[in-house]
RNA sequence: GGCCCCAUGGUCAAUCGGUUAAGACGGAACCCUCUCAAGGUUCAAUGACAGGUUCGACUCCUGUUGGGGUCGCCA
């Protein structure tokens, strides 16, 4: 009579090793008490998404506070959904934003003792579990064809009992050593399930590092564990990659929370202490007045690489994502003045348990205050980098004078409240344009738009007046002090009380007489202080703006 | 549909049985002001519902409702 040894030697005659050896290969990790091995393990399916870098944040900093370890897995699993390459712009987009991982798979190879850390590269330890577990009786290969399965599911469904591969449904779980045997070499496919021994009437429950304790019905189902084409599914790779690496807690996304028992079912047939689970709420948006999830597909700010290509400084993206993860966070940024991530406390069970609907205002206004306070020359840098990268024309402007760009950048910058007009790196360009020449021509030529109430003769002889006698190079209160002449002896009142008193009086308000020359040396009717602008263009280059008006 | 998770303003939320129910974003108003961006001051806006437990409930329990998730040889 053969057994269920004589089953897995079959099925699997060239694995000698057995899991002794694999605890012996990856010993426990010797670290201080109280440490995380935390780690983010993605599937190369495409860009790093929002919700990802929201979790691998959570798990490096875990880690990190608790002087434990990060690691990076690469989860290729899923041949069919594998987009080759993509780990590369995972691992970049990772990067850029300061997610290192301690060890794991990286772009140079694998880094620490536990690899490899690339599923499809661990297939000999797959299959040395799986095989005793077949020797053991707790895994069996199954016959069924997708067909086969689909006719189980249709009479579940008909007859009102919960689908899956369960109990009597479970068709192949009971076939004898024998005819396995005989299948096996008749050359039918099979895959591989795990034998459950759960019961759905009962519960099993766990302690959820953020949610407390979390009571599901067993797991009953005998699930894949590896399929048809040799690789593992997640719940046998996690189980076993999980413990073999030796991490302590794993934070996923809470969508994992059904499947968790199916989970403690495979660690507790192994023998194996189950690590810790900490289910991370989904970051969520609003869609017709209905909460979803971020879609990939659907919703651009779900891959991290819009707010790359908008221009979002990195630490403000990160900084918006801490504050969802701890509320406590904003409070301590006003507290502590500053935005660094690394100082702050951060702690898993302060995190809230429903999923945030994504606040763009919020990332806004994080991001201007990031901005505005970031050093000029930390800014050019960023800046030009990003221009470089996705605005060819911006940046060529950059390079043409990098000292001239770099005074634009600084308008109202150095001051204890600075300008907060950028939110990202895409809104400055077409906000500062005119500073370029051949760009004010273009705007120019469009045409500027002055107050109807002035005439243009009004305009003119403000113009010429003050192209003859604004002053250059003087401090702020000179200069204003001395338009403030020029339009009194244009016909405008200096101050709001005089204008309101008897606006028959003047041509119109000192402000009016502002907006004139604004209009004309940046085309547009706002902007920030004019006499930094004025000094920046230069006296020559402002006539020349003049010039051209007073000539249309 | 079964099972699970969640529930304080528009959004993020504090409170761990006793508060006039914080704070931030966003919104509104006013002040400042050469416009804008800021900044300052002020305002509006929250415990889903119904039962319990308790001297006392936003907080604990039960149910309802609502939202989300999950039921694959995908992760």
């Amino acid at each position: 009579m053969p057994t269920n040894k004589d089953l897995a030697e079959l099925l699997f005659p060239e694995v000698k090793l057995t899991i002794e050896d694999l605890e012996a290969k990856y010993p426990l990790r010797n670290l201080p008490e109280g440490a995380e091995v935390t780690r983010f393990a993605p599937s190369p399916t495409g860009f790093l998404h929002t919700g990802s870098l929201f979790t691998s944040m959570i798990s490096y900093y875990v880690a990190k506070h608790s002087k434990g370890v990060y690691f990076f897995r690469l989860e290729d699993t899923d041949t069919k959904r594998t987009i080759v390459g993509s780990e590369v712009d995972l691992l970049n987009q990772l990067s850029i934003f300061g997610i290192n991982a301690d060890e794991g798979y990286s772009l140079d190879g694998d880094r620490g003792i536990y690899g490899p850390y690339k599923q499809s590269e661990r297939r000999e330890i797959y299959k040395i579990v799986i095989k005793e577990l077949i020797s053991r009786g707790r895994a069996y290969p199954d016959f069924c064809t997708p067909e086969d399965l689909e006719k189980i599911r249709a009479s579940q469904e008909a007859n009102k009992v919960l689908p899956g591969y369960y109990g009597i449904y479970a068709r192949d779980r009971n076939l004898s050593v024998e005819e396995r045997i005989t299948k096996i070499n008749a050359g039918v496919p099979y895959v591989i399930r795990f034998k459950s021994n759960g019961n759905h009437e009962r519960k099993t429950s766990f302690d959820d590092a953020i949610r407390g304790t979390i009571e599901l019905q067993d797991n009953d189902t005998d699930v894949v564990i590896l399929k048809s084409d040799g690789l593992p599914t997640y719940h046998f790779a996690h189980v076993v990659d999980d413990h073999f690496m030796r991490t302590t807690l794993i934070s996923r996304g809470e969508e994992w929370i059904p499947s968790t028992p199916i989970h403690l079912d495979m660690y507790s047939a192994l023998g194996w202490k189950a690590p810790r689970y900490a289910h991370i709420p989904s970051i969520m948006k609003l869609d017709y007045g209905n909460k979803r999830k971020l879609s990939k597909r659907k919703d651009p700010e779900a891959a991290v690489s819009y707010f790359l290509k908008e221009g979002y400084p990195t630490n403000a993206i990160k900084v918006y994502l801490m504050s969802i993860a701890n509320s406590n966070f904003e409070e301590w940024t006003i507290q502590n003045n500053s935005y660094d991530l690394d100082a702050f406390p951060f702690s898993i069970e302060r995190m809230s348990l429903d999923g945030a609907l994504f606040d763009q205002d919020k990332l806004n206004y994080f991001s201007k205050e990031i901005l505005a306070k970031m050093p000029l020359e930390e800014e050019f840098v960023l800046v030009k980098a990003w221009a470089k990268e996705y605005n060819e024309e911006f940046f060529s402007y950059i390079v043409k004078d990098e000292e001239y760009f770099k005074k634009i950048l600084n308008i109202e910058k150095d001051r204890p409240n600075p300008r907060k007009d950028y939110a990202k790196y895409s809104d400055i360009y077409p906000l500062i344009k005119y500073f370029y020449k051949d760009k004010w021509d273009e705007i120019f030529s469009r045409g500027l738009s002055f107050k109807e109430t002035l005439s243009r003769e009004d305009i003119v002889s403000l113009l010429k007046d003050i192209k003859e006698n604004m002053l250059f190079g003087s401090d702020e209160s000179s200069w204003w002090n001395g338009f403030k002449e020029i339009a009194a002896r244009d016909g405008f009142a200096i101050s709001n009380k005089e204008y309101k008193l008897n606006p028959g009086a003047f041509k119109g308000n000192i402000s009016d007489a502002s907006e004139i020359l604004r209009v004309v040396v940046t085309g547009a009717n706002q902007s920030p202080n004019l006499h930094e602008i004025l000094e920046i263009l230069g006296k020559e280059e402002v006539i020349r703006r003049i010039d051209t008006v007073i000539s249309c």
